[in-house]
Parts: structure tokens; C-alpha cells; sequence
DNA sequence: CTAACTTTGCGTAAAAATTACACATATAAT
DNA sequence: ATTATATGTGTAATTTTTACGCAAAGTTAG
């Protein structure tokens, strides 16, 4: 990373990175936030991201600030808007490409490095530097948008996990009500869901069956063509 | 548009805007390309597209563009994807934030200034420069996913159309067919077109009825929360 | 000019998908 | 010990989608 002047006929704004990583847990569907420690927006939260160097793209860019500022690596990175108004910035011109992760919160419990980094719940959001708040509701609705055609909720899930949490899932990132016989039914009628043995016996119902994604099927149906539709 | 010298304390990227312009007639769907003139991908075609200045945003500077490098003024504009490969543009490091424009067709046959502007049918693109191709494939699964949810299609017929003609450009974007009568009790049953007296007699089916797209109810439907679907 | 063909609108029966619930069972709570 | 709760399974009613027939008038071919 070379410290210097570099000098150019026009001029041009910055170019950032932003992250907004999604997690989920019994709580619901959150964001992990940065606490900013200076001016501009000092106090206020923020999501990860920084400047973009001469040789990363914006996803690479965007993967590499999640992890030096929280420490986590995301399996699921996804571009999903461009933000450059004028005045978005008090410093000066930038602009910034924003993505959302999604990560296995259980997986990751306390496992982020930044003391300042903090889960928030969706519904919970602190006060966000930038126009952090406006990238945010772009975010949600992008997640929202692309979890009726692809299963994006697996990447959010542990490993294995059962019916109503998959339920609780849709219903925390849609924000709607599914009759719960319904959503199973139209669940497993998509065929990309394996049934975990753990070795305890299933007496009774109480105790929930273990499910666990299966990417394979999942890969197939794609290729043939075809919509999963909630 | 100050030309001069212009430093900063870290090298920064090129941020330029592109905008696909899509076009629809009984031809199909068809963009708009400008040829280039010089090195690179000099005869090679290119979306209208340059830098952006900083006292505009991206979409700002994407209309801006369109319209001096063709004349075209265009209601409809969306950024649908950023592209930033390290290597896109050999002159330099360049990020691209890219649109797409939906034009009437029929109201701004030959009103293209630029001598160079042409029209090609999307099943017959000349080879084009820089990631241009890849941008186009990103422009038209963006508009594809679009229209599942918004009549975009709206913007691209002319003020008063057919059914078949809709029929045509739905078919034209998503690439299916299908049953004439299945669509079109599916249109008017969605309550978003008005029926146009022109004045003629309908005597038999041949001739077929005008409609017009109705903005009113649509955004009506759309307060109240539902999903248009094909 | 006439006959065959095509385009358009309207309508309907069959198939498929969605919706709304009922019941049984073992665990959890009181 | 009793009651309430969470989960799995199934099914009937409703709605939506799909497939296709028919009639009227313009268009085309000879």
C-alpha cells in the first residue's frame, strides 16, 4: 500500500467498500455493527468497509474489511448497490459499493475480533453514521428480493437445523406469517433438504427432526430451470 | 468541468457510468450501441457511457451521458450492477456503475444524433468493448427479474398498444411462450390497463383492441402490496 | 371472386397449487 | 397430576393455472 501523491488530469472521488452482514439466531435475523471512535458521526454505528485498492475488485475489497475489522470470513458475499450521492460523505466525494454477507451466526459467537463490533436486532437498529441507514433498507430489501428465488437462508442456518427454525427464518427476513403445515409441506416438496439421522430415537413429536441443506439437489433443480417461490 | 491537476494521498480508481439502452418493436428487443472511433476496441461497439463528474450522481451522470452521446432523453433509468475487474479497461484502473434506460422506440426512431448510434437486436450483437458484454448479460437477467415484479414493459411500447404486442414483448424479454388467451385474461384481470376508444367501429376480432397502461391503479395495487407474476 | 387460412376475442373444463384446519403424541410447564 | 405447548401428518375446500375449442372477420392464394 503505497503512501504517496498520485496526480490526475480530473478529479475523482474516493471509491469504498461497504459490508452489511446478516446473521440469525432465536432472536432473529440481525446486522453487525462497528462503533465509529472518530469524527465524522463519532458514537455512531456503521457498517464495515473501507477503501478499495488498486488491485482488488469490490467483492475481494468488501471480503477483505469484513474480516481486518470484525474477523470474520464470509462465505456469501453479494454485491447489491452503488451509492454516490453528492453529499454522502462530509470529508468529500465518495463513493461506495455496498454488499451484504451472510453468516452462520452460531458458528461465529463472539468470534469477532473488534471489541466496538456489536450484533444488532433488525428491529433494534442504534443510530447509523453515513447514509448507512438508507444502504441498510436497500440491503433488506435485496435479501428479501433474492431469497424468493434462491434458498440464501441456508447460509444463515447452522449446519443442521429443524423445521421451525427454517420457518422462523423466512418469517424474520419476509416479515410475514406462514401456517406452519404449509411451509413444511412446500419445504420439503422442493427436495433440497436431507433429513439428519442423529442416532436418538424420534419418540413423540416434540422433539424436532434435523434437517440439513443439500446443495447437490439444489444445484440440479437449478439447472433445469426453475423458481422457489415463498 | 475544471481541467487541471488534481492530488490525493492514495491512487484512486476511474469512476465512469454506462447505461444499456433498450429499445422494443416487432423486431423484438433490441440496444443501443455507439461505435468507437478510436483505440481501445477502436470499431468495436460500446453502451454510451463516461465519466462521472463530482457534482452529480451516478444516475445523474448516466442520463447525462445518454443523452449527449445520443440525444435520447430517457424516463426510466436503473443502476442494475457495478463492475470493477482490476484489468477491465487497459488504459487504467476504471469502476464502471452501470444502467439500464427503457425508451419508447417508436417515439425516437432516427432521433439518435450521434451518426454512430445504432440499433441491435439482442439475438445479434457485434462484438463489443471492454466487459461490455458481460454487462449486457448482467443488464438482461436484471430486467428479466425486473418485470416479474414491475410492468416495465410499460416503458418500452408506445403510449396506446395491443395485446399482442405486449404478448410479444414479454415474450421478447423473457424468452418463453406463451398461451395467447391464458396471457392476456392474466393482464386484464391485474386491473392495470385502460381500454382506448379510437374511435373506430370493432367490427370482427382481426383488428385488435388499443389499451393504454393505467399509472393510477397500478400504483394503487402496488400501495396495497401485491406481487405481479409471470 | 372465392376458398382456405390467419388473427383476435371469448369462454370453459381439467389439472395443479394454495389455503385452512383437525388430530395425535410426547414434552414442558404449572 | 393436570394442563398447555410444540411438532408431525393428513385432507377437504378453494383458488389459480393450464390447455384448448369456437366464432367472426380480415388476409392471402389461386
Amino acid at each position: 500500500m503505497n503512501k504517496g501523491s498520485y496526480t490526475y488530469e480530473y478529479p475523482r472521488p474516493s471509491v469504498t467498500t461497504d459490508c452489511v452482514i446478516f446473521g440469525f439466531d432465536s432472536d432473529g435475523l440481525s446486522v453487525l455493527l462497528i462503533e465509529r471512535g472518530i469524527e465524522p458521526f463519532k458514537g455512531c454505528w456503521a457498517f464495515p468497509g473501507g477503501f478499495m485498492q488498486m488491485d482488488e475488485d469490490a467483492e475481494t475489497c468488501a471480503r477483505r474489511e469484513l474480516e481486518e475489522e470484525t474477523g470474520l470470513k464470509a462465505d456469501y458475499v453479494e454485491q447489491f448497490g452503488t451509492f454516490s450521492d453528492v453529499n454522502r460523505d462530509p470529508r468529500g466525494r465518495t463513493v461506495t459499493i455496498a454488499h451484504y454477507a451472510l453468516v452462520k451466526k452460531s458458528e461465529v459467537k463472539g468470534a469477532d475480533d473488534a471489541a466496538q463490533a456489536r450484533w444488532f436486532p433488525i428491529g433494534n437498529i442504534p443510530p447509523l453514521a453515513f447514509d448507512h441507514d438508507r444502504i441498510l433498507r436497500v440491503a433488506l430489501k435485496a435479501l428479501r428480493e433474492k431469497i424468493h428465488f434462491e434458498p440464501v437462508g441456508f447460509e444463515l442456518l447452522p449446519q443442521v437445523f429443524t423445521m421451525p427454525q427454517l420457518q422462523d427464518l423466512y418469517e424474520s427476513i419476509l416479515e410475514v406469517k406462514f401456517d406452519r403445515r404449509n411451509f413444511a409441506s412446500k419445504m420439503l416438496k422442493l427436495g433440497i433438504l436431507n433429513e439428519v439421522d442423529d442416532g436418538t430415537v424420534r419418540k413423540g413429536t416434540r422433539n424436532p427432526i434435523k434437517y440439513s441443506f443439500n446443495p447437490e439437489s439444489y444445484s440440479q433443480m437449478k439447472a433445469k430451470g426453475f423458481r422457489l417461490e415463498f
